[in-house]
DNA sequence: GTCTATAGCATGATAGAC
DNA sequence: GTCTATCATGCTATAGAC
């Protein structure tokens, strides 16, 4: 709450502490902990004590590993950032790529289903680093993560060269990111799984469809 | 912070307060103070004494207008519900509903930029309100109101029965505002105006093609 | 590295004068 | 209807024993 403090550059961590292998544990356990707590009761409810509860910790351990507050939900969004990738690690495998944008989105969207809370957690996470001075790079980084991984998740085809493939990568993750995150408010918001479920299609045939723009331009050339 | 108080069915008001027309003065302008504290400093940062700060009452004045911190949220979240409809009445014109598509995001589009703070403080909002048992119903007023709105704008060609309408209307509609959510946040995180408007083009085309697609389904049956 | 204990202050909310 | 004053509690953060 006390704006006192310098924003921490490094979200990472504050001190130096966390080097023993227990340490990184605990470390990992808050970092767990606060997570839970945050996808529970929601930003504006979160206090230091639930996340010391929620983390089986004392609350003087946090301050052990944390300079404040702030700097354990930075690492949250952090560390949310680093299991993305992971989490599709189950991959779609299409050869063709606009049949790989649709298996793409029909993954995520079943495992947004599955973890409602934690797709809020994390755009609140967001918005709280736009919000904090000096911690804007995380979600800028953030979205460039998801956007690296998707793109690379869409075209691999050799037949283009990389600086073109990187680039129609991008903006089709981009748009893609787009429509997930807007997909995520509006479903949450409107619970209509019929409704949600023909945005889903309605967006998957949007994506090929600029991702196939993009490509003939490209052949234009 | 406390969890004893039962949910507000009504978010508008928690008392019978505010009957007298200075009364009703003094609850606007807690309201408008609430909203732009929390488009400062953001949800989590939010307190009450800086609402009554930002709307130049004492802070017990607060509380003989709203039974608590929640309501004046939830009502704030009202607020920008009913002056929603308000912002677009410079309405585009065109004819042709793609057109019109068109006129429309780059409108908002142009609008968003310059309410950064208040995009990222309704969504704060929108979250807390999904958040908060028994005020669910306000995301879901939300959406609606902005699906009925946008469904107006774009559909009103009286060729189509006014069911149809309604139906490819709405349907356009929520895949506009998903657009429009998930630009919001990306462009917010990523801060590059050349890609967002790159963004902008690419849903305007979608979009389009969302209703065409919905038209030319309506003409075979 | 984790604990107990507590400092020191901010918080949401209320009592009661005017 | 608005104020001053204050309560009870919760808050983040720290000191210092182990």
């Amino acid at each position: 709450m006390k704006a006192k403090r310098q924003p921490a550059r490094e979200a990472s961590s504050g001190k130096s502490a966390g080097a023993t292998k227990k340490g990184i544990e605990t470390r990992a356990r808050i970092i767990r902990g606060a997570r839970e707590a945050l996808e529970n009761d929601g930003i504006e409810a979160l206090t230091t004590r639930k996340i010391a509860a929620s983390a089986n910790v004392r609350l003087a351990t946090l301050h052990y590993y944390f300079d404040s507050k702030e700097t354990i939900l930075l690492a949250v969004l952090e560390g949310m950032i680093a299991d993305m990738a992971t989490s599709y690690h189950t991959a779609p495998l299409a050869a063709d790529p606009e049949d790989r944008i649709a298996e793409l989105l029909r993954l995520i969207w079943y495992y947004i289903g599955e973890t409602r809370n934690r797709q809020i957690a994390q755009i609140e996470l967001t918005l709280y680093a736009l919000r904090t001075r000096g911690a804007e790079w995380l979600a800028e980084r953030q979205y460039g993560a998801y956007i690296d991984f998707y793109s690379q998740m869409i075209l691999n085809d050799p037949a283009i060269s990389q600086e073109e493939r990187e680039r129609i990568g991008k903006a089709v993750a981009r748009f893609m990111l787009i429509g997930i995150d807007g997909l995520i408010l509006q479903t949450f918001a409107l619970h209509d799984e019929e409704v949600a479920k023909e945005s889903v299609e309605a967006l998957i045939v949007a994506t090929r469809g600029y991702l196939r723009r993009l490509l003939q331009k490209e052949q234009v050339r």
